[in-house]
DNA sequence: AATTATACTGTATATATATTCAGTAATATT
DNA sequence: AATATTACTGAATATATATACAGTATAATT
């Protein structure tokens, strides 16, 4: 895939655009309108360029003939899985990042940033294995009772969410499991995120 | 949404079908051409029928100024969820089914028929809780461990499943629940399918 | 019985549109 | 130093296209 220039890359953009916009590719004038060029021609060259790059196909003669092809045509989104293994907070830097998955806006109530991959038997008893991935929204807005991202320093664990005052509890649901007692302003204290949702693939 | 006729439906298949290939709308000409009118008018007059149905918009002037409205835009995939209190086999019957949920073709490794909206906490163990969706796939070809739909009489159940010989064990993952010894050939003994993975809205 | 909607053919045409040609200018590559 | 690529303006034009108008015919609705 050859690489774009920046003006090629705001063609494509304004014809992806367009086209989410009025639901037909535009002509070459629309693509002047939208990008301030003052000549259909100028449009036209892109156009071949980007016909030559193999990001669209034209067809010839035919009015608003642009085919965006597979390459360039929008991804269908998708969303990172992060190991609960990696020490520090879990962050989405590539290192960190296992794989990615696609994703479906509507696929849990909640939108979610990350999923995360379980290690461990911690959450066992709020049905949450080994190896599942837990859907995460990045916030620190949890409530009691939530399954929420904790980091202490460079270890990060999924566990139930319980505060009183400046205490917080850290509730494993499994009884081989600690309780982790803790204090808000502990020092390397964060919270990440909370579970908004869960996927198991067998 | 106003009922559309044969014909109308024809043209709007065929815009659809023309988008589908071509990534644009047709022009009068092209629909004539696909279904055989002789005369531009004949589109012309299906596609004022269609706006004022709402079914597209047409930009006047416009070449190829055709849009799909979201009524007649292609619904993504969706796959049925089934209560499993329902009596006798999860059928993909309309009263059976909860509700249909977006689905992406490779969310889980298997394919995959249908979501069971699982009851109770048999399955606690095995990390299944209640209301958890369980992705179905539709099968008699089990094996040993493998979590399956299984059926006796009205009476479906998802447990892990133990063969030797003619003797099935369906066997809970929760001390509190009896495992259920069954022989192959009992009448109304069927194994509808098998898990082959699971979600969670939280 | 009169009107409206559906379902076309056939002709005509203004204009929307692709596309070529002739330039200019800056930058990158050989 | 010569050539190619990028990035345009500006003008011209063949043709692709929407769209109006004039009909014909059948079925549905009022």
């Amino acid at each position: 895939m050859k690489e774009l220039t920046i003006q090629q890359k705001k063609v494509l953009q304004c014809i992806k655009f367009y086209i989410k916009k009025t639901g037909f590719p535009p002509t070459r004038a629309d693509i002047c309108r939208e990008l301030g060029f003052k000549s259909p021609n100028a449009a036209e060259s892109h156009l071949r360029a980007l016909e030559k790059k193999s990001y669209i196909t034209i067809e010839n003669g035919a009015s608003r003939g642009i085919n965006l092809t597979n390459n360039s045509a929008e991804k269908s989104q998708t969303i990172p899985v992060i190991g609960l293994v990696a020490a520090g907070s879990p962050t989405l830097a590539d290192e960190n990042i296992e794989k990615h998955i696609p994703y479906q806006e509507s696929l849990f109530l909640s939108e979610f940033d990350y999923f995360l991959r379980v290690k461990g038997l911690s959450m066992k008893d709020a049905g949450i294995m080994e190896d599942d991935l837990v859907a995460i929204k990045k916030t620190t807005e949890v409530r009691n009772g939530d399954i929420v991202v904790a980091r202490i320093g460079d270890e990060v664990t999924l566990k139930y969410f319980q505060t009183l005052g400046n205490q917080v509890k850290l509730i494993p649901a499994n009884d081989d499991f600690e309780e982790i007692d803790i204090n808000k302003e502990t020092e390397g204290f964060f919270i990440e995120g909370k579970s908004v949702g869960l996927i198991r693939e067998n």
